[in-house]
DNA sequence: GCCGTTTTCGGCCCGACTGTTTTCAGTCG
């Protein structure tokens, strides 16, 4: 799939068009298209072979030549158009806080600065200070964005910001000033990576507030600290950032600083378009505010439905919202049960008992045991026999539950040529078998989607776990066709897996709606190796909220009957 | 470059902050 490749020129083509000087509407229309291709479940040259590029809302027919040119030619002209006489170099430079482009321009222009050496190289010789626009404070500005620029590049996993933001907020609900505290931004929305934190307050002593959130235990450094702002660095790295609010403006600044940016716009346009005005701090007929205390209002004076934080990507949930036809999105206590969990019979820590303890407060209604099988050395996989023993050892703890139960599974491995590292005549023994795929990585697409395929198409397989094996930000996954591997799944009644481990968030939020449209059945599970790990399923259902997913859609909101028919109808179907 | 309840041209989201200015451009979220 060129997607991916495709999407890349555009954005590289509006940041050098930006660099340029180029009319701003036009850069946004590129960096629109990127955004678009980049989110496409559908190969774009599939798309485009059938002539429907055009029917994207975004592209355009001047996009759309574009995109049908690299297909052909494997060029794009436009773009090499756009690159002569600039460096790549240059173009990231925009990236430093503080130097946008007309800065990144100026300076290449006047002192011939091309990349970052060239700038620290300028700024020690004090070459900066003097150029139009640039006084003493610039500079500073400059050096301190560089330092930013170097340390903070990388997103983090929302599995380390969530963490984070919960601290803080439950402790500042008890500061008395605080009227209400929430999440924003993209941790609020379950995005995979988060930027950073950001948190909103409504209260009046906005100094007081920030006071108290700047001397939290925890942070390693103040970077701002004023009456309605405030932003500190966390040991754990994280940089988390306060905004306080009056009370009646809470709902506005929440939605505002909620985003995300695309989805916001959107709104804007639309309250726009019925001579309204949508800012931080309400909605507005000319000058009368008519909402803003909580979110829903300004959701109602669109004349929308309040959409889920979730959703607010600008892809398709403002039309579904208009429709009143938004989905009735899965929430955590929907789910009754883990399907991918490890004991300390192969590498994980708990034993059984402490694993069913732990679901039980949980308030879960069933716990899979699913230990690695023997290909996986590294991990302690189980024997044939050793199973057999894990097998009758979680029967006889089951006698002793009472409405709770330990599920017999297994995590086996997709070998190398697609077979399964244990018998059919042990899986059918389990109540559910999960299926990945744990080597092999580097094999060619073909290979690798035929060997997800023949487990796929195993009678005794209900989930594929960690579908496409990707690392965040550490690995990409394996090169395999879900499109395929959907279908099958489909086809066979077999789920795939959304693997909550914050690391991995696999599949995808894009992935999850495309296997919901494609009717393949989703399992959200921890995949824990130890206890403290079970809480990450608040992260699965995150990305699941963010696949438009409903309970109805996920299998571990069934009853652990109607779990095991699931499984069961595979075997005899 | 895209798009249409301002439809084939003329718009395209909003406000704050900063630093440099003396009325505003650039940057950011």
């Amino acid at each position: 799939m060129k997607n991916h490749e495709i999407a890349a020129l555009f954005e590289r083509i509006a940041n050098v068009l930006e660099l340029k000087g180029e009319n701003t509407f036009r850069i946004n229309s590129y960096r629109k298209a990127a955004r678009i291709i980049s989110d496409l479940t559908e190969d774009v040259e599939v798309l485009a072979r059938g002539g429907k590029l055009t029917d994207i809302p975004g592209i355009g027919e001047g996009t759309a030549e574009k995109i049908i040119e690299y297909i052909n030619t494997g060029k794009m002209s436009k773009y090499e158009e756009v690159m002569k006489g600039v460096s790549e170099e240059t173009v990231t430079l925009m990236k430093i806080p503080g130097l946008g482009p007309k800065t990144v321009a100026m300076l290449n222009k006047e002192l011939g600065i091309v990349g970052l050496n060239d700038l620290e190289k300028a700024l020690q010789e004090g070459k900066l200070k003097g150029l139009f626009g640039i006084g003493d404070k610039k500079v500073e500005n400059i050096i301190k964005g560089i330092e930013l620029f170097k340390t903070s590049q990388q997103r983090i996993s929302i599995g380390m910001a969530y963490p984070v933001a919960k601290r803080i907020i439950e402790e500042l609900r008890h500061n008395p000033r605080i009227k209400d505290i929430q999440a924003a931004g993209s941790l609020r929305r379950m995005k995979e990576t988060v930027g950073d934190v950001d948190i909103l307050a409504s209260g009046t002593d906005g100094a007081e507030i920030v006071k108290s959130f700047v001397n939290m235990k925890g942070v390693t450094q103040i970077l701002a600290a004023g009456d309605t702002k405030g932003s500190v660095r966390m040991e754990e790295g994280v940089q988390v950032d306060l905004r306080v609010v009056l009370e009646g403006e809470f709902g506005a600044a929440l939605q505002y600083f909620t985003g995300s940016k695309e989805h916001n716009i959107r709104l804007r346009e639309i309250a726009k378009r019925k001579g309204l005005k949508i800012s931080e701090y309400g909605i507005f007929k000319g000058e009368k505010k008519i909402g803003g205390r909580i979110e829903e209002e300004i959701y109602k004076a669109l004349e929308m439905d309040w959409i889920p934080p979730e959703l607010r990507e600008n892809r398709g949930e403002i039309e579904a919202s208009q429709e009143g036809k938004l989905p009735k999105l899965i929430k955590i206590s929907d789910i009754k049960g883990d399907l991918h969990n490890h004991s300390n019979w192969s590498d994980g820590t708990p034993t059984f008992e402490e694993m069913a303890g732990h679901a039980i407060k949980m308030g879960y209604k069933y716990l899979a045991v699913s230990d690695h099988s023997k290909s996986l050395h590294v991990a302690g996989g189980l024997k044939d026999d050793e199973l057999l023993e894990e097998i009758e050892e979680i029967d006889k703890l089951n006698e002793a539950f009472n409405g709770f139960a330990l599920l017999k599974a297994t995590e086996v491995d997709i070998k190398a040529d697609g077979s399964l590292d244990f018998p059919d005549t042990l899986l059918k023994k389990l109540d559910i078998v999960i299926a990945s795929i744990h080597s092999g990585f580097k094999q060619e697409k073909g290979k690798i989607t035929e060997r997800m395929l023949a487990a796929i198409r195993n009678p005794y397989v209900n989930i594929i776990a960690h579908p496409t094996g990707r690392l965040i930000s550490k690995r990409e996954g394996y090169e395999i066709d879900l499109d395929k591997a959907m279908e099958a799944c489909a086809e066979t009644g077999t789920a795939l897996e959304i693997n909550c481990y914050y690391d991995r968030l696999d599949l995808n939020d894009i992935y999850c709606k495309k296997a919901k449209e494609t009717g393949v059945k989703i399992a959200i599970s921890t995949d824990a190796h130890h206890l403290d790990q079970m809480w990450m399923m608040e992260l699965g259902v995150g990305i699941a909220r963010r696949g438009w997913l409903e309970a109805k859609d996920v299998i571990n909101t069934l009853s652990v009957d109607k779990l095991k028919a699931f499984c069961m109808a595979k075997r005899s179907g």
